[in-house]
DNA sequence: CCAAAAGTGTTAGTGATACACCCATGT
DNA sequence: ACATGGGTGTATCACTAACACTTTTGG
């Protein structure tokens, strides 16, 4: 019998919540779940599920976005607890929220299953949520918002070329405010992440758009803090 | 029976693990125990303890930080949660840390106990620490030092009045790094957190320093990221 | 008068913002 | 030729970083 058994210390259930974004149509989503069964039945809520023994924290975080809504091979950023005593009405639930902004065309969403049915929601306009996930999505956004200007995290949402205009919308999507071309494009060339190539994309009666990539596709920031 | 329990849902066990730091004789400090009994027996470590069923998160990281060194009413803020498989021998364990800068002048250490003694240690020199707080004092760290220049997190360890070397000093501490003194003050000033008091600090051969106090008692950010 | 810390301004460089016109294409 | 989005440069401002001398006190 282990010591912490011995003392009788307490156990509590942790759940996993990935709040997963992305840029449809140049509109900021999220990834949610309608919820077919109690508690907050019908209502929406993150894709999360309780982790299990075996299971490192991310890789929980994984499973439940995959088996919830069929997303999978995503990188997560772990984000603050939410722990409030009755926040979960079905006991002591701890949440560890998780992070990720993902190109929604490499994915597919799981077809609508019995238990959920998994949906790309507007994040600047969100529906009631079960929960604490309101305050939990709210928290994530500026996350979201802070660390796609101190990071080369946007190469996560982009196709593999893409346009500055591209760019720039999903910049200005994300963070829900205009953006001056001549500026983004001055910047953008400054922190050097950018690959311009020499193809163009045609596309409608206007002068064809240089396409870009990202030299780099890890995730780094730029500023020290 | 609860669902949950139904299900046979897993539980963890949760500890709450203060990372305090202060500054003390112009030295970056931070609060650790040295543990008596096994795991890791004699070596240093967090001032942590598990979770108790009926607490909210912050209140269990006081009372454990009251229990084990005798700091209390202190301003904490939550961080990232580690839950490595392994990371404590006794069984899987999820650690919540809790962030503070404190003043040690206001606080008493508890005297040793039989369990355990606290210690203020060199931030910037630790000892051989027990579990993985080693990353996790150097994740709280790294906060620390943005926090403290996005912030007015400082007027969390200095006295009532204060001269500016004083803080610049504080500041150098937790940075690790000399500041320019004109630099550093016109800085101060346009951030307009200080009253700049007429009362002097006449102490050693030299000209006397006026006295500052901070504007607000409450914690804001500057920036908006 | 000497030692020791307090106190003070200016300059140069860098990054952010604001702003308006020409270009290449399809129809 | 015109409509549409692509593409570019300059001026101003705010912030940062570098830098040296004078002031006030106690001994």
């Amino acid at each position: 019998m282990n010591i912490l058994e011995k003392f009788k210390v307490d156990k509590f259930y942790i759940t996993v919540d990935p709040v997963i974004f992305t840029v449809i149509n140049d509109e900021l989503k999220i990834l949610l779940i309608k919820r077919k069964h109690p508690p907050f039945q019908d209502m929406f809520a993150l894709p999360g599920g309780f982790i299990k023994s075996n299971e490192e924290l991310e890789q929980a975080a994984l499973r439940e976005l995959e088996e919830e809504t069929g997303v999978k091979n995503v990188l997560l950023k772990q984000l603050n607890a939410y722990g409030q005593i009755g926040r979960d009405s079905r006991g002591r639930v701890i949440s560890i929220p998780f992070f990720a902004l993902i190109n929604s065309d490499k994915i597919k969403l799981k077809s609508k299953t019995d238990a959920y049915d998994a949906e790309w929601v507007s994040a600047y306009k969100l529906p009631k949520l079960g929960f604490d996930h309101k305050k939990i999505i709210g928290d994530a956004l500026n996350y979201l918002k802070s660390e796609i200007q101190k990071s080369n995290l946007a190469f996560q949402i982009m196709s593999e070329k893409f346009t500055f205009s591209e760019l720039q919308h999903t910049y200005e999507a994300v963070l829900n405010e205009e953006l001056d071309k001549r500026n983004f494009r001055k910047k953008m060339r400054e922190l050097d992440l950018l690959k311009e190539l020499k193809e163009t994309k045609m596309e409608g009666a206007h002068r064809p758009a240089k396409l870009c990539s990202f030299k780099q596709k890890n995730y780094f920031r730029f500023a020290k803090f």
